[in-house]
DNA sequence: AAACAAAATGTTATAATATTACATTTTATA
DNA sequence: TATAAAATGTAATATTATAACATTTTGTTT
């Protein structure tokens, strides 16, 4: 994400913040900044390592507790099968969403496939199952990567 | 799992084996029979735990050793949302499958829906996405806790 | 059977991820 | 201004996972 981009969406951040009422702090905007500047997911650590340039001793829960708030916001997602955290590229509306990460780029792909989001929602309904949080993360290889690989 | 199912279980884990020529060592069965023995999810730690009552020593490596072995052969499924191992339903054939975790009892109920794969091979195939590791992993409340919980 | 190589296990240490507990500061609002 | 709630600071610790190297066990070749 650009410069431009990361403004906007930090902007967008704030409004919606505004409008819910919760307060985007100082550093819970520097974890977001952090978390969409990034080239690939980071991990709480590696938030924690660049804190250090803005922020005079972080320690972890500096950082967990700003993600935990970006997480309740939809701000940002966790990817569980890596341990780590990237943007949400649509945090204005509540939704459930896919991953597609590549085990060779780390780059990630965030999916709203309603096809998918169906047929789970008719296995929960079969297994009279109540979801609160769906995990759907699909870790292999991008499209970029399989071109370069085969080269 | 009861201790006949549990027999069972293992004499098929021990056939598959011999069929694939790998060895289902003292250690790597003793595993599998606490993951299998147990009513819920366990990690690797609470596995630790267990094994100190059939080997003298045990440190994190032999846990970590059997787990991977185990994961391997298709013979456990591990659990990424919430770090815990399960055995497979039906270690016989290779399968993906999904899995609905409940938040409140903590059972684990492993499924293998074709629609839900369809439908993921399908976003896939429009991504462009070679998948080697799905994580399909429903956190929730499954019936019974919903009954439990309206009382 | 003896020699050898490969696989498995033992052992110690440490890395990586995450939370608890309690003190202090900042912010909202009465 | 007083008060309570929210946010942050700080130190310690818990939990999950791996690295590195020594030793033992197993399977295979001679
Ligand atoms: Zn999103
Ligand atoms: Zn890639
Ligand atoms: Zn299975
Ligand atoms: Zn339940």
């Amino acid at each position: 994400m650009n410069k431009k981009q990361l403004l906007e969406f930090v902007h967008q951040a704030e409004a919606l913040c505004k409008q819910r009422k919760c307060r985007l702090t100082d550093q819970r905007k520097r974890v977001l900044e952090l978390i969409l500047s990034a080239e690939k997911p980071l991990t709480a650590y590696e938030i924690l390592d660049q804190l250090r340039e803005s922020v005079k001793n972080p320690a972890p829960p500096t950082v967990y507790r700003a993600l935990e708030f970006l997480l309740q916001h939809g701000l940002i997602h966790k990817l569980e099968s890596i341990h780590a955290f990237i943007g949400c590229t649509h945090p204005d509306h509540k939704h459930t969403s896919q991953f597609l990460i590549c085990n060779d780029c780390g780059d990630v792909n965030e999916i709203e496939n309603k096809a998918i989001e169906k047929s789970l929602h008719s296995a929960e309904q079969a297994a009279g199952f109540k979801t609160s949080h769906p995990v759907i993360e699909l870790l292999g290889t991008c499209s970029q990567c399989q071109l370069s690989n085969s080269h």
